[in-house]
DNA sequence: TCTCAGGGGCGAT
DNA sequence: ATCGCCCCTGAG
C-alpha cells in the first residue's frame, strides 16, 4: 500500500461518524467507495496507508476526497471560543469533512430520515450490493452506490422491497430530478448557500436538516452546522438555548458564533456530546 | 417475543 | 406551530 504522512487526521471518526455511509471497517482496514472507485485505508499513528481501485495509486483522487489540503489546525484555532469547544477539541481530534460526490450524498441522506447511522449504512449497502457496480482488489471488494440514472430506473416497489420503506418514493423522485436537472445543478453549485438550500428543499423528502447535510457533506459549504438532535442538545445543554427555538434560529446561532467553519465545530461538539455518559431520561 | 425510538419530513389541522 | 404517521432494524 502507499503511505502518506499526515498529522491530525482521525480516519475512524471521519469515515464512520455519520457524514458518509459508504464505508465499512474490516479488521484494521477501512473499505469504502467514492463514485466508482474502491478505496482501502489503514491508519498507523500519523501515517495513512492507502490504495485505490480500479485505477491504482490515484493520489489526486485520494487527497481530494479526504480533504488533505484542509487547514485543520488553523481552523481549530479559530473556533476556540469557550470552554466547551476547548474541551471538545481536546477529546475529539482529527475530524475532517470529506469531499463526497454530490448525487450520492443527496440520495444517501434522503435515506437517513428517521434512521440511525448504522441503519442508513446497512440500507446503502443493501442497495449498492443489489444495484451498484462491483469493484474488486486482491484484498477486498465493494459495490458502489448506484448513480441517479440507475436509481431512477427502479420501481418504488423494488426500493421498498430492499428496505427503503417510506423513503422509497422520495428516493425515486429525487433520482429522476437529479437526472433531469443535471445541467442546472452544475451551475447551481456556485450559487449562494441560500439559493442552493431553496433548490434542495424542493425535493420531496428533503427538509431543513437533510438540505444542510447535503450542503456541508456534498458541496463543502462549511458555514453551516446541520441540526440533528445532537447538535440541538449541544445548544441546549452547553449554550443555554431554549429547546423551543426553531430550526433556522438555532442554525443561525451556530453560523454567527463559529463563523465560516462552523461545520467543523459542529462535528466536534457532536462527537463530544454523543460520547458523554448520559443519564437515561424517564 | 415484544417494545421502542432512530442524526426527519409530510400533510392535515 | 403542532402532531400523527410513514417502513424497517437494532437494541434493550
Amino acid at each position: 500500500m502507499n503511505k502518506l504522512d499526515i498529522e491530525n487526521y482521525n480516519l475512524e471518526q471521519t469515515l464512520l461518524g455519520g457524514q458518509s455511509f459508504t464505508w465499512e471497517k474490516e479488521g484494521e482496514a477501512y473499505v469504502g467507495t467514492h463514485k466508482d472507485n474502491l478505496i482501502i485505508l489503514k491508519q498507523n499513528a500519523n501515517q495513512i496507508l492507502w490504495q485505490t481501485y480500479p485505477v491504482l495509486n490515484n493520489e489526486k483522487l485520494l487527497k481530494e476526497y479526504l480533504n488533505l489540503e484542509f487547514k485543520y489546525l488553523d481552523t481549530i484555532q479559530a473556533i476556540q471560543k469557550d470552554e466547551y469547544i476547548k474541551i471538545a477539541t481536546k477529546e475529539i481530534h482529527g475530524i475532517r469533512i470529506l469531499n463526497q460526490d454530490f448525487e450520492t450524498v443527496l440520495m444517501n441522506f434522503i435515506l437517513s430520515s428517521h434512521k440511525s447511522v448504522k441503519g442508513v449504512r446497512k440500507l446503502v449497502k443493501d442497495i449498492s450490493r443489489r444495484y451498484g457496480k462491483l469493484i474488486k482488489s486482491e484484498q477486498a471488494y465493494a459495490y458502489s452506490f448506484p448513480d441517479a440514472k440507475v436509481i431512477a430506473s427502479l420501481s418504488e416497489k423494488e426500493l421498498r422491497e430492499i428496505g427503503a420503506g417510506f423513503r422509497a418514493p422520495y428516493l425515486k423522485a429525487a433520482a429522476e430530478k437529479l437526472v433531469k436537472d443535471q445541467e442546472y445543478i452544475k451551475r447551481l453549485k456556485s450559487s449562494s448557500t441560500k439559493e442552493i438550500k431553496e433548490y434542495l428543499t424542493s425535493y420531496k423528502g428533503i427538509g431543513d436538516k437533510i438540505a444542510d447535510c447535503i450542503l456541508v457533506f456534498g458541496l463543502g459549504r462549511l458555514d453551516i452546522t446541520p441540526l440533528d438532535i445532537w447538535a440541538k442538545r449541544v445548544l441546549i445543554e452547553f449554550y443555554g438555548l431554549d429547546p423551543k427555538v426553531n430550526y433556522l434560529d438555532m442554525s443561525n446561532w451556530y453560523t454567527n458564533y463559529f463563523g465560516i467553519n462552523t461545520a467543523i465545530a459542529g462535528q466536534i461538539l457532536f462527537e463530544y456530546i454523543r460520547n458523554l455518559p448520559r443519564v437515561k431520561q424517564k
